[in-house]
DNA sequence: GCGAGGATTGTGAGCGGTCACAACACGGCC
DNA sequence: GGCCGTGTTGTGACCGCTCACAATCCTCGC
């Protein structure tokens, strides 16, 4: 079945009704018979305007359609309520979710919002730059390499702000940024599978956001670390990749494996490819195998069996991620402290008890 | 567990190394020694410039680190490279995909793309109006009653493009807009159903985007006109809402009729919701009922039993509203006729012949 | 050797706002 | 009545770029 898409014109070529070019500042003095600057300080409510002209001109403005040029405000004022978003991928939950808290955020605050999507062909720093020269801020997605390594090549002089997977080992990170943690919560997780009975946890993961650094990858980190204090040498971690693909062809390695009884996953996309190799495996889940993803992806709940999985605030990365830049934008505006609420272990049905 | 969330503020505060402000073109034309609207010329590249002043200048340019500033660019020519996409949402997979083909074309075209969120609270109007302002072009999504509201309110002056649902019955769609034919799509999967041996086929409808206009919903109709070419009488559908949540509801009262054998859902999101409560009932897929989502999100070949769907070409969608948007914009473009990849029955495991 | 005409370059104005400052009005004070 | 301070309004310049047009330079043909 193959039936193609369509397009309509929209009616006859634009006949276009009122093409006149908005009214412009001038416009509206001449109505209301003073001066363009006047009408400026209406429409910025400047304290000192008697009460009649400013009403003579609110009307005028009105009766005329008014709303100031944006980009004439921007360029003569050199504000610009806008922040653009770098990130290398707009779909995947996590992206997708911080993605709308932040445009929440800055649509409450009166910012508009673009989105800039880094993709590894074309030139970061051409990249960067374009999105600078739009005025406003930015934001970078640093969960991955792609956007981690744009947010070392933001110049110093732009503003930023980014929602990064961990913070810079060590050295103090380059820009104000916000994460969640994940090493914390990783580590917990891997606790809450050794407390079940189970011997050991396998780790398939996501693609690291840093470079070949030893002290990378939180998720990683946490779980290593949670084996290390049970005493257990954390075997390798698997995984190539952030989707559903990528956890299959883990899991399937994984399933081969009799002595594999508790498997963490890196994400939820992950954690359902590795039950669906469990399952063509013939491994019960959670009787053979238990499973815990990462992220709580709004179907994780819903797949079957359910998936216990570490639920993250996104959104809330995502709102204060803009606090953050917003704090770098207005002199007078104090970003509060980030409140994320913290990674929660949610336990449904994919993680049971070792039956030894 | 609570593990809160964590802000660094980026090292000791902005001693912002390189503060200068920007080249412009004056300073460009002073250091090379020609007049500002020389330097004009050469990044706008016209033609009548002395090779070697044009080089002078393009050194000038490289050494200041000169780039246009894209405000006063606007301002100046009134030519703003600049797509809003107005939507109720960037989370769902249609909406999330179609933003990202949009992305991937504008980006090509050198357009920046921005995103407003619709909601039901705040003023379409104003909504509109602000994005509009922004100079550039509109594209709206359509899919549902917000977004559909939103397209008949642009006004006739703004450039604007639209991918919907399904074009407005009968009268001339007020915008240039792409569409998939999902009622063929969804007569197409019913009748497969229907084929299988099932006496009927239920349906989970995802919430219409007009009014209560009869001949709304594409895939609602295309259904209910399969069933009728059999001789069958449609049952009423179910289902309010686009989530997992949504179908579940559907799904356990649709669970609990021992007639009800075959499940066509609105998305697949109501499909996983669907096949959770066909699984809570106690009532096996394919086995004693099969289901067919739509939209083939990319999780639901991974789920058990992998979902039967309808594939959809939302990245083409987005590509060629934006193609759409384009058209209007610059006059010497030519909108490519849209190349969608038409919709397509992914034929999975969630699907089977009744066994009378 | 000189004018025509195209190639090159420069000047002025303006896009639609803002800022800084000057000008004018008014009332109260001495 | 003159002076001052405050409230109100208008003028000029400018943000960084583009447009339209004028000015200059060449090169060519006769």
């Amino acid at each position: 079945m193959v039936v193609t898409g369509h397009t309509s014109s929209g009616g006859p070529a634009a006949p276009q009704g009122s093409q006149h070019k908005p009214a412009s500042i001038r416009d509206v003095a001449q109505a209301a018979g003073v001066s363009y600057q006047t009408v400026s300080r209406v429409i910025n409510d400047h304290p000192n305007v008697k009460e009649e002209t400013r009403r003579r001109v609110e009307e005028a403005i009105e009766s005329l359609g008014f709303r100031r040029n944006a980009t004439a405000f921007a360029l003569a004022s050199g504000v610009t309520k806008t922040v653009t978003v770098l990130t290398s991928n707009t779909v995947l939950y996590g992206y997708a979710a911080t993605l709308q808290g932040l445009e929440e955020a800055a649509r409450a605050a009166g910012y508009s919002v673009g989105v800039r999507v880094l993709t590894p062909e074309d030139d970061l720093d051409r990249t960067i730059a374009t999105a600078a020269a739009a005025g406003g801020g930015l934001v970078v997605i640093g969960f991955d390499r792609l956007g981690a390594a744009a947010l070392d090549r933001v110049p110093s002089n732009v503003p930023c702000a980014a929602a990064v997977e961990a913070p810079p080992p060590g050295r103090t990170p380059p820009r104000p940024a916000v994460w969640v943690d994940d090493r914390t919560a990783a580590r917990a997780a891997t606790e809450y599978l050794l407390g079940l009975g189970h011997p050991t946890v396998h780790y398939v993961a996501i693609p690291a956001s840093t470079g070949s650094r030893r002290s990378a990858a939180p998720r990683a980190e946490g779980w290593r670390q949670a084996l290390i204090a049970a005493g257990v040498t954390p075997p390798p971690p698997t995984g190539k990749g952030w989707d559903a693909q990528a956890g299959y062809d883990a899991g399937r390695k994984l399933a081969g494996d009799p002595d594999v009884t508790a498997i963490l996953c890196g994400n939820d996309d992950l954690a359902l490819g590795v039950l669906r190799a469990l399952h063509h495996a013939g491994r019960s889940v959670p009787g053979d195998v238990s499973v815990i993803g990462f992220d709580d992806a709004p179907h994780s709940q819903f797949i079957t069996p359910a998936l216990t999985t570490v639920r993250l605030d996104f959104q809330g990365l995502g709102r204060s991620a803009f606090g953050l830049l917003r704090g770098q934008l207005e002199s007078d505006y104090q970003p509060p402290e980030p409140t994320l609420v913290g990674p929660q272990l949610v336990r449904r049905e994919s993680t049971g008890s070792r039956e030894a």
